[in-house]
This record gives C-alpha cells, structure tokens and sequence, in this order.
DNA sequence: AAATCGTGGCA
DNA sequence: TTGCCAAGATT
C-alpha cells in the first residue's frame, strides 16, 4: 500500500481550491449553513458543476432558507427545478425541507442524515461532513476514480465498491474531513480526470500506484453500457383563443414525475396513441421532437390545435399566456413546444392561416398536408 | 441487485 | 454524430 499524504492534499486544497458558490474558502472561519450544503450536494447529484451553478443561485435567492423552502408550494419548486433533470430530486428535496423544518433543523450525523428523503449515502456523508465536520467517508464518482488509480484497484465497478468505501475511510482525517473529502473531489475533477489525466502536477503522483504502472487510463474498470431502446409518442399541444396552454402536472409515478406537461401517449408499453385531451381540430406537425434519456431514446408526434373558450379538457387544465413560461417545462417538453411553435395555429394572436385549413383531417390527408406545414419546420 | 431516473457538454 | 459521463438515490 502506497502513502497517501493527506495533509499534503491539504495544502494542496489551500492553494486549489475551486471558488464555487456553495462553498466557504478553506482558511475561512465561517462554518457552511447546512442548508446550503445540502442543496448543492443535492443538486450535484449525476449533475456537473456548471450546470448547477444558476439553478443554486435561484433556488437560493428566492428561498435563503430551509423553512421558506418547506413553506413554498410544489408547483414552483417543481418549475425552478425544470431542465435539471432527474426530477425525483426535486420532490424529495421538498419532502426533505419539510421534514427538516418540521424538526427544527438538519440531523447533525451522518446517521441521521442517512434517514431524509433523496439523502444517501454520498449526501449524508457529504453534509456531515462538510457542515458539522464529522469525520465520515465521502465517495463520489471522483473519488472513487481517485482511489481506483492511487490503489490502483482491477477490480471492476460496482464491485470495487466495497474497497474503495474502506480505503476512502482509512485517509478520512478527523481534523478537516469536509476539506478532505472536497479536495479529492477537486482534484478528480481537475486533475485526475476521467480521459487524460493530468498526472504531471498531481499532488498524488508519487504514491499513485496505477500511474507507476502506468495504467492510470484503465482505473477504474467499468461495465460496458447497454444500447439505449428507443420509444415513441404522441403529444398534445392546444392553445386557447384567449393564448392560454393546455398542459397538465404529470403524476408522480411517470417519467418526468411532478413536472408541467403537454397531454399525451405513454411511452413505456409501446404506446404511440392516445386520444385527445379534448376534441377540436388536431392537426398533425411534421416535425418530431427527439429527446434523449438516461436509458431510452424518444420521439414524438406532435398534433396542434387552436381551442375554443369553452373548451373544457378531460386532461390538462389551461395555463394562462402571462404564466406560461416555457423554462417551466422539463427539456423534452421544450422540444415539443419548440415544433408546436413551427405551426401558424399556435402562433400568438389571431389565426394567420384560412378557417379550412385546421379542420380536422382524415387520416389519409394527413401525410400531405403535413407536408405543406414541413417547409416552416425545423429540421429534422 | 439490477433497473430506473435527465441533461448538457465534450472528444 | 455518437458515445461517454457528472458531487447518486431509490426500489
């Protein structure tokens, strides 16, 4: 086993350390708010730093504390979350603010951190660390890259869990433990990338042990990825004569669960139809919005149509122009709404295209007269 | 325990 | 363009 000087990695940190919004400088006498730990290790979860930045921002300028985030309705939480991703975090971070409101204030361990909603074992060791300064072991994808060239450890992921997790816990010092575990983070995400690692200027060059063998670009060794299915859809979108959106909340046992939503097919039992939220003259866009998830890839129909004032949908419920904001939707729904907009039908103000040509179609007409809509679409 | 759950950036 | 992947949690 190599020496692993972690004060070394200290000074390091002094001296390197990323300036990120969530974090107190290391020297500093201030002592992080435990809110703010944890809604940025929240955030960060599967989530690069700068995508989180302007999100933690927000989130913490419109509520600065876990009780006004405990008090703030889901709907908003929900929308200031959209385009985030991996939306589950958002409905556990409220039940999480709620239960800690409820409390009187975070769990001061890791123990009992480990018991909040959308807190696991990187999170609650992270929070313990990093704002009460419990000597926890924090692993995290860096980390685990880290010891997997330092040990040089060949066995594969998942795994290699269980070994990491010991040697991480064997150079967690009791003194700085937040610092520690943030400067291996650093200098995993600096330093010892995942793709060409800058072992040059590594603090832990010497005792890098897959480095002296010089197989730093195979650690750690991971399971191949399955191809992604690819599904398909439909999506609604109607628009009200008055501007209004037809949209709904999605239920939470869905894909995008808790997020605004056009009204549409599944898309998990192979479902590409679906009736309409209401009847009108739904007319089919040319156009498809593709998305790419985590583990399918989507594309979806998009139907049109302009809604009279008395519409009265059995899905959705309508949105007002002035509290429709597009950012308020998860990225897949942008991309419906982006070809939605190639359609006159859905263009503000009056119609800009003759009564006749949004009557309904029969389904044989369909393909032509999608045709004269695609020259207005983007493409693809 | 393996599958599920987003997104954007980058080589 | 495609594939890879980032401060994981949940079931």
């Amino acid at each position: 086993m190599p020496e692993t000087p972690t004060t070394d990695l200290l000074d390091w940190y002094d001296r390197h350390a990323r300036r990120l919004p969530w974090r107190v400088p290391p020297g500093s006498d201030a002592t992080p708010d435990p809110y703010r730990v944890w809604l940025s290790e929240v955030m960060l979860q599967q989530t690069t730093v700068a995508a989180v930045k302007g999100y933690y921002e927000r989130f913490t300028a419109r509520w600065p504390t876990v009780e006004a985030l405990a008090a703030a309705p889901d709907a908003e939480v929900m929308a200031e979350w959209a385009g985030l991703g991996y939306y589950a975090r958002a409905r556990n971070l409220l039940a999480c603010a709620r239960t800690v409101a409820a409390r009187g204030g975070f769990p001061r361990t890791e123990a009992g951190l480990l018991a909040l909603p959308g807190v696991g074992p990187y999170t609650a060791a992270a929070v313990a660390a990093i704002a009460f300064g419990e000597r926890a072991a924090v692993v995290d994808g860096n980390i685990e890259r880290v010891m997997a060239r330092v040990f040089d450890i060949a066995t594969p992921l998942p795994a290699a869990r269980a070994e990491i997790r010991e040697r991480t816990d064997a150079l967690t010092p009791a003194d700085r433990p937040g610092d520690y575990a943030q400067a291996v983070m650093d200098l995993g995400s600096t330093i010892c990338t995942p793709r060409s690692p800058a072992c040059g200027i590594c603090p832990w060059r010497e005792p890098c042990l897959a480095r002296a063998r010089g197989v730093q670009a195979e650690r750690p060794v991971k399971p191949p990825r399955k191809a992604v299915p690819q599904r398909r859809g439909v999506a609604y979108v109607g628009r009200r004569e008055d501007g209004a959106w037809l949209l709904e909340t999605r239920g939470e046992d869905r894909m995008l669960g808790g997020m605004l939503g056009w009204p549409g097919s599944a898309w998990d039992r192979g479902e590409e139809e679906a009736p309409p939220p209401v009847p009108g003259d739904w007319v089919v866009l040319n156009g498809e919005a593709r998305h790419g998830f985590s583990h399918f890839g989507l594309a979806l129909r998009v139907l049109v149509a302009r809604l009279p004032l008395d519409a009265e949908p059995a899905r959705g419920t309508f949105v007002a122009v002035e509290a429709f904001r597009a950012g308020d939707l998860p990225t897949a729904m942008r991309r419906v709404l982006d070809v939605a907009r190639t359609s006159p039908l859905i263009a503000d103000g009056e119609p800009s295209v003759p009564a006749q040509e949004t009557e309904m179609l029969p389904p044989a007409l369909i393909e032509s007269h999608t045709g004269a809509i695609r020259k207005k679409g983007p493409a693809g």
